[in-house]
DNA sequence: ATGTCAGGTCTAACCTGA
């Protein structure tokens, strides 16, 4: 089985391109972030109609998750126990659309959009550090069956997995605190499955928009694909399409897709 | 070049978020 996660910088401006690369890869299952809309402005003929069901999660315009499924779509769920709620200071705060989960071929599959964090002293970054904790307890619970934890993390775990620790932009992508969230899924008995098989360094999964970051070679990787123990010992091969970042009408994010071999 | 996108609105000019 194909498992993919990708964030599409919002499925409506990019469904051709998602749908056409879903069939070209041949991927059974596809955990998509920042899908940017709500379920009935979902182009969902467009996948239904290359084989997929689709489950999805969205509130407004913002974030948004969703996973696509050729291998069966059940049990879903629209958040994890204890994910936390963000607001702005004067606002009800919200829990948002950023956790999906379903099992697809015999996989408890999560699509996960963590918060960026904005900047080291903005109230997103405490909502990030918080979303993450809180991740890592309920993921602890899955941890014995074969579960994937896919998404965009927001996190560049190593000095190897940006072009820069310098630039600004990425403060709250490789802070301390941030990178310690990150790695304490280890602890919590998941191994990060595209380090596993794809250790080369500088090896990203995201470019900016901005800066001409494409073209220069200057991108992070930030999305990735926990894998519980027994979903790592299946797990036979990862690619990042870097490809799928060229042209027009790319989103600013790759596709990262693991082999598994289901029993 | 402050070298880009996407979605929104009190829309053809600006806002948020990334």
């Amino acid at each position: 089985m194909r498992l993919a996660t990708w964030n599409v910088n919002s499925v409506r401006a990019r469904s051709d391109r998602v749908v056409d690369w879903l069939q070209r890869s041949d991927t059974d299952v596809l955990a998509m972030q920042e899908i940017k809309c709500k379920p009935e402005q979902f182009p969902l003929a467009a996948f239904e109609a290359a084989g997929y069901e689709v489950a999805l999660h969205g509130l407004n315009q913002w974030n948004g998750v969703a996973i696509a499924s050729r291998v069966g779509l059940s049990d879903v769920v629209t958040q994890f126990p204890g994910q936390p709620a963000f607001g702005k200071p004067d606002a009800e705060p919200l829990v948002e659309a950023r956790a999906i989960g379903a099992t697809a071929g015999g996989v408890r599959v999560w699509s996960l959009y963590v918060p960026n964090g904005r900047g080291l002293t903005d109230p997103h970054y405490a909502y990030k550090l918080a979303f993450l904790n809180a991740l890592r307890e309920a993921a602890a619970e899955w941890k014995d069956a074969p579960t994937a934890l896919a998404g965009d993390w927001n996190v560049a775990p190593t000095s190897e997995d940006i072009w820069s620790e310098e630039d600004a932009d990425a403060a709250t992508h490789v802070s301390a605190a941030a990178r310690e969230a990150f790695a304490s899924f280890a602890d919590a008995g998941y191994v990060e499955l595209s380090r596993r098989h794809l250790p080369e360094p500088h090896t990203y999964t995201f470019w900016d928009y901005q800066q001409l970051r494409f073209p220069r070679g200057e991108g992070m990787r930030i999305d990735f694909i926990y894998g519980s123990q027994p979903l790592a010992d299946i797990t036979t091969g990862v690619t990042i399409v870097r490809d799928e970042r060229k042209g027009k009408g790319a989103s600013d994010h790759v596709p990262v897709v693991a082999e598994i071999d289901v029993p």
